[in-house]
DNA sequence: TTGTAGGCGTTATCAA
DNA sequence: TTGATAACGCCTACAA
């Protein structure tokens, strides 16, 4: 149905060659220039992506993968990488696995099939050394957030550790004692991360960690509902929580409306990640922010390097770092 | 680099046709059966779905074109959709536009171009009769939760009318006599038609409308963080509010934050979205519910019936209903 | 059941 | 500068 080159030689009389070379930025005389723009115009003629992607073996697109859609870090990550793709002339083809792990795999290998030209991916798991096995393939690769044991890879994340090191201390050093966490699961090393520097922060204080006020949950909002109600279930609750990321944040939000159990009077609270939250909580809370642009850009300017063939400090692992904002969340206990 | 069918042949001592007849689910003897799956191991083939594509005409995937993914009523959508779709085989390529109505033309112009077998999209505006166009070419296509004028085509939304209908309605039969209401932009259908249903029901109710209570944002936080503070400082001001999106919503719940405003007390609050916020904030918040796990059913079952050639009643509108969902925000005067 | 051959819409080489 | 022609990897009559 749609105008193909054949189409336009035709309609100008030219040849196939000559019109492709024409649409690719090569030379031809004015007249026929114009001749063929003419055609072009009239036959709405559109390069058929599909059939130049089979013969020049690239796409111009990169594969983004990510847990899920519904998770607005995750997206806004993805809008930062697509602004400097798109400037460098390259699009995206966007994937969710919903958070499964086997959905991953079949999900990065619809990508491979489309013949992406290089993949970002906020992984989950390596099932069967999989990962490691697409990377001898030689398609260029990024991780983004999170990183996967044993698998060399460009590697886009966040001071995790240290994240946690300085709200946690911020806590400390406002006379809490007892500092409640509500941590990932121990499959996503950011949340392993983040654990690290709440222990390593009591450690350099030396202060002795209890463990029931480190409480697991899921990264999803009913968790982070579930653990702060066990938290204030305590015996002897803490006078802080820590939340480790968004969504459960939301959650540790519900708990405590629902109890109206009064902040920070009762207990000081730094959730992780949503600006717009932070401020729609009352009080206002104080949180973890991760600077997403930076992350985004840095994985989509890693990527394009990678596909440009410059292997330079491969594999690399930039850490960006995080800031601890502020809020009225949190009483200071000394003052 | 990659494995093609022609190493298959060659591995198996076969012809290309047999694989490939084999590998679309065509009848070969048992013994080539499991040679050729011994082949496709070894060689870790798969199939160029590029190459595929250019043969067959068809791709399995559709597009989805969005406004903004780092709103997430869109995202949300769009996971719901892809629910739908990957249970049929078909798989999807996401972009948004930015809100930007040239770089809509664009991306639609990129999936198009990426021979997706249909294209599902939230739309903000048909520059120079653009989708009109497209259509004639009998590209499958459907939007969702808004439609553009003239333009001819499946669309699936909301009752954006009776949603604001019912709130407002909520609000007067609770007493409230000066309803104010913070509006989205006008070039996007949802705005008016929600304020329609603002304006109808205060007819319905022969309450005479105060211009200075409508206040037009742009459907983004700060707007609505804006709209909420003139509202306040109306010599006047109203007893509620009505906040017809998301993202206005949780602006305007800042400013009321920011001024210590006591919700319900001094002022009733309807906002609109998402389940999350409405718990996050306190007291919860009454909010407009969109269905969009249905609508982002039937946007897919819609695609897919068109791609089969089914077009039946088309174009075809499906209005969802919405919901209001009762909470704490809003006092009853009359009680 | 298997294989031969032509074509999908491009690009790229090499003559003309 | 232009054009004929052979790929790219796959599918599909049609013939064997």
């Amino acid at each position: 149905m749609a105008a193909t080159i054949k189409d336009v030689a035709k309609y100008t009389g030219l040849s196939i060659a000559t019109i492709s070379k024409y649409i690719n930025g090569g030379n031809v005389l004015e007249k026929n220039k114009i001749l063929i723009d003419d055609a072009i115009k009239a036959l709405d003629f559109k390069v058929n992506e599909i059939a130049r992607g089979l013969k020049t073996n690239k796409t111009m697109t990169i594969g983004v993968l990510i847990p899920d859609l519904k998770n607005i870090f995750f997206t806004t990550i993805v809008s930062n990488i697509e602004n400097v793709l798109i400037q460098n002339g390259y699009s995206t083809i966007l994937c969710d696995y919903k958070n499964d792990i086997a959905l991953e795999k079949e999900k990065f290998n619809f990508l491979v099939n489309k013949q992406v030209d290089g993949i970002i991916i906020i992984p989950q798991g390596d099932i069967g050394g999989y990962f490691r096995e697409q990377l001898k393939k030689n398609i260029p690769m990024v991780f983004v957030d999170r990183y996967i044991e044993d698998v060399e890879c460009d590697t886009i994340l966040v001071d995790n550790l240290n994240a946690s090191y300085n709200a946690v201390e911020y806590l400390i050093t406002r006379g809490h004692k007892r500092i409640g966490i509500i941590r990932g699961p121990d499959n996503i090393c950011t949340s392993i991360e983040r654990l690290k520097g709440y222990i390593r922060v009591h450690e350099d204080y030396s202060m002795k960690i209890d463990e029931s006020l480190i409480k697991k949950g899921d990264n999803d909002v009913e968790s982070g509902y579930i653990c702060l109600n066990q938290l204030l279930d305590l015996n002897f609750p803490p006078t802080a929580v820590y939340v480790t990321n968004y969504e459960m944040t939301l959650g540790a939000i519900m708990a405590l409306n629902e109890r109206n159990v009064k902040v920070p009077d009762e207990l000081s609270v730094i959730g992780f990640d949503n600006l717009h939250i932070a401020r729609v909580v009352k009080p206002s809370l104080t949180i973890v922010v991760q600077p997403m642009e930076q992350i985004g850009e840095v994985a989509a300017n890693t990527i394009l390097k990678r596909i440009k063939g410059d292997m330079n400090n491969y594999p690399s692992m930039v850490r960006l770092k995080t800031e601890l904002m502020i809020n009225q969340s949190v009483k200071d206990l000394c003052g």
